[in-house]
RNA sequence: GCCACCGUAGCUCAGUAGGUAGAGCGGCUGAUUCGUAAUCAGCAGGUCGGGGGUUCGAAACCCUCCGGUGGCUCCA
């Protein structure tokens, strides 16, 4: 369905002749209504009483805004291409007419005539207004948002509080985070600025030739992006996951999917594979699913850990939600899941999880300071695990936002999030757990008990980084956090894409500088060198802009005394350090992290210019 | 999905009573061989996002599509 809103000083309309052969009996000929909302509406094809319900809501929403008491209903086909046949569309417009009978003074002009009309829009931000409804593909889940009944505390030091007796002092990024998820932020913003260093790094850019939301990524960004898939695809393994590999499209026909996608608020690209339709996956949850359904499980095999890092996950966000590597159509999850066989098992990996994903954001340089903690649950999950909460907000020493959800709409119960809050003070989650309690039935994931009983198990949906693409984001945003400080925005070392440059004075100096660098590039350090003709003012400038940790500059002076000559972007300053001890503190920094080699010519005269 | 703004050289942008394009950076060439955030000079480089229309004439005005951004809505 879709509705147009004039808020009107006026509206006059006479009946002319039948557009369609099931038009409507009509009283009045001719109507003039003053000062009132007219609504005009077109009923498509696969609307029904929901929507109808769902209009009614629109059009009473509408009216409270504008301070609207008298209501005209106005059947208006050229809104849609996609029209219902005209029995329906005079039922759900009689729906839509009798629902708002009891509040308001409702006018409705027929159905199947061609009118002529008179209105006078009132012009006012609000007075023009569209609104669509419904939609086949969309899932409960995102409709259901939209009423199910929640309320938000932040908790600290054990207690609740409500949101308005906050003090927010010193936690003003909590504030922002609490404000974006309760109302949205009302805030004037640019550009996050991750999309300017995305793009001026040569990270990740915007590709026309495809759809929206779904990036290039350049050799420097291909390199950081596998360094953070490595690292936590590790964090995980060492965890005790096992990793796999699952299809990226499933058939909408299969049972358990289908009641799945509608428990789930994302949309869905859309495949054809013939005639068959299948949507591409939006985590790795039905691959993993599917394959537990399969596996015989014993309740000595439990916790069970599943993972895989999803080479894409496709939600179709809609057009205007999509912004650099905050929000993407396609993006790369981590996604875990763990098979308990009882609450209390689930509640012991659910706080496992929680301190790992602190660990994993640690490593991107992502400390308790620089994200939001949000817990949300149901009440009745909170009322028998009120202490098991409150010790989940006493470990992070800081107050966090919390979540009751009245009812369980959703397929878990417990679950939190970290918020990561960037310069345009928008909110984006990272790391998440979730105790799932309906998809082992749904799938159909059984394990066999110490009494040789089926059960199901319980399932813990686990992303310690969240989108790799995001974590990325976070840490460009949190560069620009730290200029906003003064200080010089830099990646951890252990994920810098080039993480020394030596820069030789002149010319004469270059042999010896190359000769250096093997060194580096010996203990798997990313190392160039700048052997462009230009000056070495330059050189170091642009070494700077690039964000690169370490500077080494080689002359006359280095070589004689076989000492380097360090500039030093954490320390923000130059250093004198033997050769031999600069490289053992560069092989602690990367120690136990992932190592790869560089991902673009060894001396700058070769490199190609990307952006 | 709706509304608004934007799209000009590889990048950032200038170019409004409509008269077939400019700067800086980058690139190339030459000079300079240089000590920690921009050496100097010359040269090359443009279907003005795509398509359609108005006009003698469109980067400019209109329509439409695509892309980007912001707002609304929404965001496990």
């Amino acid at each position: 369905m879709r509705i147009l809103f004039i808020h009107s000083d006026f509206i006059e309309y006479r009946v002319k002749e039948k557009a369609v052969e099931a038009a409507e009996k009509f009283t009045k000929e001719w109507e003039r209504v003053e000062d009132c909302l007219v609504s005009f509406i077109s009923v498509e094809r696969k609307d029904d009483e929901n929507v109808a319900r769902k209009a009614i809501d629109e059009i009473v929403d509408v009216a409270e805004k504008v301070n609207a008491k008298r209501l005209v209903i106005y059947p208006y086909a050229h809104l849609s291409s996609d029209l219902s046949d005209p029995e329906t569309a005079k039922k759900i417009l009689t729906l839509i007419e009798l629902g708002l009978k009891d509040k308001y003074d409702v006018h409705r002009a027929p159905f199947g005539w061609y009118k002529s009309f008179t209105i006078s829009c009132k012009g006012h931000p609000l007075s023009e207004l569209s609104k669509q409804i419904g939609g086949e593909e969309e899932p409960e889940a995102l409709k259901k948002e939209t009423t199910i009944k929640t309320y938000w505390k932040i908790l600290y030091e054990g207690n609740l509080f409500d949101i308005d007796n906050f003090d927010f002092t010193g936690y003003e990024k909590l504030r922002d985070f609490v404000s974006y998820e309760i109302s949205g932020t009302r805030a004037v913003v640019d550009v996050p600025p991750h999309v300017k260093y995305m793009r001026s790094l040569e990270i990740a850019d915007y590709e026309e030739g495809s759809d929206s939301g779904n990036l290039r990524y350049y050799p420097r960004g291909k390199l950081i992006k596998s360094l953070a898939e490595n690292l936590v695809t590790n964090y995980v393994i060492d965890y005790g996951a096992m990793e796999v590999e699952t299809p990226i499209m499933y058939d909408y026909e299969h049972p358990a999917l289908k009641s799945y996608l509608q428990r789930f608020p994302a949309r869905q690209y859309t495949v054809l594979s013939g005639e068959d339709r299948y949507f591409l996956r939006f985590s790795a949850c039905f691959g993993q699913f599917l394959i537990a359904k399969d596996a015989l499980i014993t309740y000595k095999n439990l916790p069970l850990r599943l993972y895989e890092l999803t080479r894409y996950s496709f939600r179709r966000e809609k057009h205007g939600e999509l912004v650099g590597l905050r929000r993407l159509r396609a993006f790369t999850m981590p996604d875990m899941h763990t098979f308990v066989p009882d609450i209390e098992k689930a509640k012991e990996e659910f706080l496992r999880q929680f301190k790992l994903s602190i660990s994993v954001l640690k490593d991107f340089g992502l400390d308790l300071n620089d994200y939001e903690v949000a817990v949300r649950f149901t009440s009745d999950f909170y009322r028998e695990n009120e202490n098991f909460i409150k010790d989940l907000g006493s470990f992070v020493k800081k107050p966090i936002l919390v979540q009751f959800w009245e009812e369980k709409f959703f397929y878990f119960v417990l679950k939190f999030e970290f918020n990561f809050v960037d310069n345009t003070k928008k909110a984006a989650a990272l790391s998440t757990v979730q105790i799932d309690v309906d998809n082992a039935k749904r799938f159909n994931i059984t394990y066999i008990n110490e009494n040789g009983n089926r059960e199901y198990p319980l399932i813990l949906h686990c992303s310690p980084s969240g989108a790799i693409e995001r974590v990325i984001y976070a840490m460009l945003e949190k560069a620009e956090f730290m200029k906003k400080e003064g200080k010089k925005p830099v990646f951890p070392f252990w994920i810098s894409p080039i993480q020394v440059r030596i820069i030789p004075v002149s010319e004469k100096h270059l042999e010896k500088a190359i000769e250096i660098g093997k060194n580096f590039e010996k203990e798997g350090i990313r190392v160039d060198v700048d052997d462009r003709e230009i000056t070495m003012q330059k050189k170091v400038r642009e070494a700077e802009m690039e964000w690169i940790p370490y500077i080494v500059v080689i002359g006359d002076k280095e070589i004689s005394q076989k000492i380097l000559n360090v500039r030093d972007r954490y320390l923000d300053k130059t250093r004198e350090i033997p050769l031999i001890d600069f490289i053992d503190e560069l092989r602690e920094k990367i120690r136990g992290k992932p190592v790869k080699r560089l991902n673009e010519d060894y001396l700058l005269s070769k490199r190609v210019k990307f952006v």
